[in-house]
RNA sequence: CGGGGCGUGGCGCAGCCUGGUAGCGCACACGCUUGGGGUGCGUGUGGUCGCCGGUUCAAAUCCGGCCGCCCCGACCA
């Protein structure tokens, strides 16, 4: 019994914290690294981050915005040269003061987030409202010195992509914010089956340089919401701050409108947090680095070598229909270990292949997404393929309605201020609370104080929906509140 | 930076109080066995006991100093 205790994770319902740092490990996402607060993406856990950064490039490259790079080095007198920005990167920087063995002039930072040196070369480039918009993109790792690190979700060094526009008209930048933010939730939905809130955020939880921030926020499987994307309005701050200035049709100097957005390899904290449960993770087939995995069974050699072909005849009309399929011929293992090692890496789809099942001219296939045991189908071989791939649309959709619902579930209004107290008392986190609020900073440090939640986001469309603040009394919108990673 | 805990094979721990041969489980290697939900048995590999110094015939154990990690708070994608 004590060593049955040892093969499983710690359960999901009785330490949260404690069940995410098993998965990860467990199903080699990421290890721990010899530099504090970093982490190791390992081949399994990159595949999900490479899948997703495809699709993502993709959508990104369809609104018209084009990769490049920037260097990993920044002039330290560029972050000071936005006063927000500087106040809000300092803390955090990590600073390189010697190379080559002499201490540097200027020391170097290393790049935190890229508004600086971008837009350094974007003031080179643009002169003419014919040079805009321009629009980059590019991914890459960034460093910010956190003083308290979790795996994927705060890493001291982490990967991400970081877009960068300016335009020539105030609403034409709006506009841009507003499309990436739509890319972002679209995205999270339909590839990693994650339900967003999006909206705008709070004064106080505004990127440092920005007009506005917008963000899609996920709710995890504890009740606590996560920042899943942001995608800033920067009004004309740091094309002043860096003399950004075109001429337009009227032959006259205007300074370029910018935006900013970026997702992170924080999103593969939200995948296991959103999906996963007690048995591992779950991943949703469009990032799953294998979609198909088959286990074949046999007892004595001849059934071996029998069950083998028959897992491999299975194997090559799999992968010529576009499913990233995988046969477990490992030998010495158990069937049972390989559905539980497949479980644990949450492989969607499992085909068994037995002896029984080759005499049958069937298999016998399982969902990661509903409780295994009873959810085997039969198919047969010459059905396979097709049948794969209704089950992995069957499984994308079928996370996306589970989170959803979770979420719901998770989702509650209050107009009253001790019943949101009460409701976000305790460990872990309390749901998503939709209030009332006047958005006046005083209200909004209270309810932190008091509650530990904090404004998630305010939600855009606001119609008709105001009603008095649930510190104050005063009258204003509504806004999602939680308790926040 | 404040509060708490911990450093002993790859991982999880016991041993420390009361100094004297470094031990257990898992993992790993090999063999047999087993195989439709985490097989069982046997053999074996692997440790400067976080670091530095002190006490002592003798230190994982006692004393002093230092370092590192984890958890809880203040900053954050």
């Amino acid at each position: 019994m004590a060593e049955k205790q040892e093969k499983k994770v710690t359960p999901r319902s009785q330490d949260f914290a404690g069940w995410y740092n098993d998965v990860i490990l467990r199903a080699e996402l990421a290890d721990y690294s010899p530099v504090r607060g970093c982490i190791v993406f390992r081949p399994d856990g990159f595949a999900i981050w490479e899948a997703l950064r495809d699709e993502l490039d993709r959508r990104i490259k369809r609104t018209g915005a084009r990769n490049a790079y920037f260097p990993l080095f920044i002039p330290q007198s560029f972050i000071a040269k936005e006063a927000e920005h500087v106040e809000g990167f300092s803390p955090e920087l990590a600073v390189v003061t010697h190379g080559g063995g002499k201490e540097l002039e200027e020391p170097l930072i290393v790049r935190p987030t890229s508004e600086t040196i971008i837009n350094h070369m974007f003031a080179q480039w643009i002169h003419s409202h014919r040079d805009l918009p321009l629009m980059v993109n590019q991914w890459c790792n960034v460093v910010r010195w956190e003083m308290r690190t979790r795996m994927f979700l705060r890493t001291t060094e982490f990967l991400w992509q970081e877009g960068h526009t300016a335009h020539a008209t105030q609403a034409e930048a709006e506009a841009e914010t507003l499309l990436m933010l739509d890319v972002y939730r679209n995205f999270g939905e339909e590839i990693l089956a994650i339900p967003l809130l999006w909206g705008r955020k709070s004064a106080a939880e505004r990127f440092a340089g920005a007009v506005e921030t917008y963000t899609v926020e996920g709710l995890m499987g504890d009740g606590r919401a996560l920042q899943c994307g942001t995608s800033h309005f920067l009004g004309q701050n740091f094309a002043r701050a860096f003399n950004i200035r075109y001429l337009d049709d009227n032959n006259e100097l205007q300074f370029a409108w910018q935006t900013s957005w970026g997702v992170s390899t924080r999103l593969l904290g939200a995948l296991v947090m959103v999906h996963g449960d007690d048995q591992g993770l779950r991943l949703p087939p469009r990032v799953a680095p294998i979609q198909a995995v088959i286990v074949p069974i046999w007892r004595k050699a001849e059934e071996r070598d029998q069950v083998l072909g028959a897992a491999r005849s299975c194997l090559a009309p799999l992968e010529r229909a576009g499913i990233r399929a995988y046969l477990d011929a490992r030998e010495g293992l158990t069937p049972g270990f390989k559905f539980n090692d497949w479980e644990m890496r949450g492989v969607p789809v499992r085909i068994e292949i037995g002896p029984r099942d080759v005499a049958a001219g069937s298999v016998i296939m399982a969902r990661r997404d509903i409780a295994s045991k009873e959810a085997k189908v039969t198919a047969s071989i010459g059905d396979l393929p097709a049948a794969t791939n209704r089950l992995l649309d069957e499984i994308q959709t079928n996370l996306l309605t589970q989170a959803r619902a979770a979420m719901a579930a998770q989702t509650r209004s209050f107009d009253d201020y001790e019943a949101l107290r009460r409701q976000m008392e305790g460990e872990g986190g309390g749901g998503l609370a939709e209030i009332h609020w006047c958005e006046d900073p005083v209200c909004e440090t209270r309810i932190r104080e008091e509650t530990r939640a904090t404004c998630r986001a305010i939600p855009l469309n606001q119609q008709g929906t105001r009603g008095p603040c649930i510190v104050c009394g005063r009258e204003g919108g509504r806004a999602f509140f939680a308790k926040a990673y």
